[in-house]
DNA sequence: CCCTTGGTTCGACGTATGTCAACATAGGCG
DNA sequence: CGCCTATGTTGACATACGTCGAACCAAGGG
């Protein structure tokens, strides 16, 4: 890794709990490393049906959601279960399997990292 | 060719569709819409090159940047003028000729936007 | 054991996207 | 006036993406 001194962040630990992402894009120009990783996760949530899937799930009693709960988003199963699993390998959702039903649960410090990325640490609440 | 080069945003529906986009994500379900138009500008940051044009002109000094300034990116500068189009027709940048130079700025509501529809109203700033 | 319900994987298809080279336009300068 | 720099536009191309139908695993209930 040839990455220079961190920004000095006035509080890292903050930082580091949440933000294994980049730094807010307003506070440098990105690396490319850095505007792959990010671009990444926007463009999992750069799709309408992905995003719905991922709000449906976001917004869910318990911050998780059986999938058989979420598929009505106007596509096939089988294009809701591939728009599931993009998500998941972008690092936005996680899915556990119990019983007969697939449930998929936000990652809480995505959303969070994001936020700074796009407002500041304003964003960290 | 078959417009005057009078207007700089011939589609006032992209434009206009960024500050009261959507509620959060983890508030409520999206609707079909509302995906539709949040995907749109998550879509537009989900390229790194665009992701890196974007960084550069938000952290520039002023909060506006020349062209010449940000078109090192590691791509040919017709493709830095696409993707700054698409940005600009996502409704994140605006941009201004001034003299032989154009200068591109980000459209401060944004950001604060797409950060409230991530971490929901802590993120107003 | 088979069968029904829930979910994922596979293969294929049409469309969108990112990229470049070449050309066109705008403005400044000799 | 013509040239030269700075951006934007066009056309073409390879690739990625979203979508579906069909086939395939997983779990329960008769």
């Amino acid at each position: 890794m040839s990455n220079t001194k961190a920004l000095p962040v006035p509080d890292p630990a903050d930082a580091r709990a949440v933000a294994p992402c980049c730094p807010p894009l307003t506070e440098r120009p990105f690396t490319a490393e850095e505007a792959e990783t990010a671009a990444r996760m926007f463009k999992a949530l750069g799709d309408p049906v992905r995003l719905r899937l991922f709000s449906a799930v976001a917004s869910h009693e318990g911050g998780e959601a059986c999938v058989c709960d979420i598929s009505d988003v106007g596509v096939s199963q089988p294009t809701v279960s591939h728009h599931l699993k993009k998500l998941k390998e972008a690092g936005l959702l996680a899915s556990e399997r119990r019983g007969t039903w697939v449930y998929y649960r936000v990652e809480p410090s995505v959303l969070a990292a994001m936020g700074k990325l796009l407002t500041g640490p304003s964003a960290a609440a």
